[in-house]
DNA sequence: AATACGTGTAATTTTTTCATTACGTGATGT
DNA sequence: ACATCACGTAATGAAAAAATTACACGTATT
């Protein structure tokens, strides 16, 4: 795929402020299952699930499978991978070859 | 207007490829008018100019009427505002209270 | 007067996104 | 057995975004 379209798609991502808000929630909870994050949101279960695999697509989180402590019960994890953008006219231009990335006359 | 729904309306402007190209072609460019970004761009001028007033908004782009030089004309030049946006958990996370920001219980 | 460029904006269609509610599943605890 | 808590996902509705086409206006050139 485009760089550019994957920066896009990393961007856009980001572009919402309950995606946004779910970052901060695994950032300063650590990794938690999709219920948890649904209360800590205030949102409903099939909203953070389609939130969250957006983010998951990005490449901004990774849901993995493990066991609950204690218990006998697999659940499935959603954890930040954590990333450092840098966006700036240099940088996104950076992305583009010298042609323009236009779609021809 | 709260600093994390502002982050997240810049995030989103920069949420799409076309938008991105637009970007890239006002920093190689400098200011143009609309007819010759959509030429660029290789798209309609009246989709050229949802996509900037997008960035607009999310204060990526700001116009200017301006003379022509040589010509008695005054045309809406679309130039870039310069920016240079870090994005991470940590940073993100900067924008949001204590709080969590959730909807309340 | 017709052509060429520039403007703005309205109408429309198609496609996504956002958000809810609801149904069915499996494991645990009372 | 029943309530609880986790899962997934399907169906639906409402709103927003993406993209096209078309119309009307102004100015300059041929």
């Amino acid at each position: 795929m485009d760089d550019l379209v994957k920066l896009a798609l990393k961007m856009d991502a980001l572009g919402h402020p309950l995606r946004l808000r779910f970052v901060v929630l695994l950032y300063r909870g650590g990794p938690m299952y999709l219920s948890e994050l649904a209360k800590r949101a205030g949102v409903s279960r099939a909203l953070a699930k389609v939130h969250l695999i957006k983010l998951q697509k990005a490449g901004i989180v990774k849901s993995t499978v493990a066991l609950v402590p204690d218990e006998a019960k697999a659940l499935r994890y959603y954890e930040l991978v954590d990333f450092d953008i840098r966006v700036s006219p240099a940088v996104i231009s950076g992305y583009l070859g010298e042609d323009g990335g236009g779609r021809g006359e």
